[in-house]
DNA sequence: CTGAAAGCGCTTACAG
DNA sequence: CTGAAAGCGCTTACAG
């Protein structure tokens, strides 16, 4: 392996000299050895050790990405695709980007701190563990989808109470009376929580209801929700889905027991993945930008690597209803 | 930050009997010590450094997973399960993911030795790199879903000429007579043009044939190969599609124009993705196992890892129809 | 079972 | 503009 000494005999100078090369310090370097030094390096292949540099400068220049889940947390498209933003503003910075997944707080600080990371970015939910990840972390971090009351933490996050507002409001323009919910998730996360009370709120404020045997999420599977759904007194038309993964397996179970969507029931999903174009009806939806959420996501990081002082963040990104072919007007 | 001193100089021993300690080297330190240690390191939080473990061991424990593509390969659904699941596996051996976007190979070369990672997994297609790849990294390299011609190169893959045949002849079972192939990229790779050939061949041999301009691929969105198909004069009712995303794809752009899926055209996929069960009409593919393609690529990694010796091995994995609904009897 | 010495490949901080 | 010294936090290799 070539190393600093080499190309420093080779160039006959100091081990200094080649080190201020290396890390574009040309002020410091005589044009000459500059050339010099260039070309040896070019030669040999000199490849620096970032272990080393770590270790001596107190700088990893990695980024580590902390993702909620012990499954497969990436076979949500919303985590794939939010990753890959990530590591594509990571490396377009150059720097580095370790993943790891967990639920577990200690876990997240044995990682950032055994590779001394100068920055982490959570994805999924980690209120529980907010606190004590700021406690024992003294890097920029920055959180998405949080709603801790925890003041000084950075977040990025949408408006998803306005989300289920929107949703609310688009069935009721379209003349529907009778609504559902239908969570995605075993524990309903905060955000979760967020859509479903502005789907609700916005209900209410219109003079409906959401009955309770209305709201379905915990311990069933698509199927059993729609059996659940379906076989209710009050019978509902028009369904919110707190996310497009949702609402697409929701309409294929409704389908399957031989309910038309939209005429029967009328869905709404949330995030505006591409997949809401491709299905029959194509989803109306309540869309997230995520290319601009992964965008503030990385400037709030790397802003606040620059400057440690700076105060801390919380971005709200708007929501926005797409209008496609799941919600039917009813008379 | 505490380091191994700080333990050292409370407990009263040198550095060597903590660092044994951190390390489990049991049999070589008293227990007495051993007890001692093990209550200070948990008193005071001790994380060992990474960076100076390498540095001084030679042993990163880092694993990097390149994947081709500059945009945002995760996208890409297969990809993004891939690398969930060798995220995971990566982990449960104790080991660190480092994930690195390129389409370059001496970026590759960089990354690897900057980091002095210990093994690095392929996604996607690196043909003509792989030499050079494998000339400059002396540590164990999988790729995955390679056709290259060198020898004594790690890889797994799977069957996708058998795939091809397989699409072919359930077309052919259900009395389809003419056929279409939709590729999804603007450049074939060999996966796709290996699934291209299995079709191809398997439908000659039936004698049947598959017209220069039933072949789509290149510079066209799924809505534009559609006008073409549907425009042909040998009207195409089979069409093969490359992957499970173009199938979806190709299935929304017919609809959009008002034909019926499967009745006017039949759509077989690739690879058998979540969604095939969610669209109408639910997707036949042929199915590949991802989290066993996963495990294999992990398998064969460290089995590397530990033996730097063992032969290279070339996995390939079978491939299987799994039969829904998007495919019409025609008589 | 224990530890002193040397070194991994860099950078920081300083002297010239 | 240049370099010698010290040190980052560990492990290896050895001596006892």
């Amino acid at each position: 392996m070539v190393t600093l000494k080499d190309i420093a005999k080779e160039a006959g100078v100091s081990v200094m000299t080649v080190s201020r090369v290396v890390n574009q310090r040309y002020s410091e370097v005589s044009e000459e050895n500059i050339a010099k030094i260039q070309e040896i390096i070019k030669k040999l292949g000199y490849i620096p050790n970032s272990s080393a540099r770590s270790l001596s400068s107190k700088s990893s220049r990695i980024i580590s990405v902390i993702i909620n889940g012990t499954h497969n947390p990436l076979s949500s498209p919303y985590n794939a695709l939010m990753l890959g933003q990530i590591v594509l503003g990571v490396q377009e910075r150059g720097y580095n980007t370790m993943v790891h997944f967990t639920d577990e707080y200690s876990e997240v600080t044995k990682h950032l701190h055994s590779w001394k990371a100068e920055g982490a970015i959570f994805l999924g939910t980690f209120e529980e563990s907010i606190r004590q990840i700021q406690e024992d972390n003294k890097i920029p971090l920055i959180f998405t989808d949080s709603y801790t009351t925890i003041r000084q933490v950075n977040n990025i996050g949408i408006d998803d109470y306005k989300g289920g507002v929107l949703a609310a409001e688009h069935f009721i323009k379209n003349g529907h009376t009778n609504f559902a919910f239908i969570s995605p998730h075993l524990h309903m996360s905060q955000v979760i929580q967020q859509r479903l009370a502005g789907f609700e709120d916005a209900l209410k404020k219109a003079g409906f209801g959401l009955p309770a045997d209305c709201i379905f999420e915990p311990y069933l599977t698509a199927e059993e929700k729609i059996d659940a759904l379906c076989s209710n007194t009050a019978v509902p038309t028009a369904v919110f889905a707190a996310t497009d993964t949702c609402a697409t397996e929701t309409i294929a179970a409704l389908k399957k027991k031989g309910y038309r969507v939209p005429e029967d029931y009328s869905v709404i999903g949330f995030d505006d993945l591409d997949i809401c174009k491709n299905i029959e009806p194509t989803l109306t939806t309540i869309s997230q930008n995520i290319k601009l959420k992964a965008k503030y996501v990385l400037n709030v990081l790397f802003d606040h690597l620059q400057n440690h002082d700076l105060p801390t963040q919380n971005v709200i990104l708007d929501v926005e209803l797409v209008e496609r072919d799941s919600v039917a007007k009813v008379n």
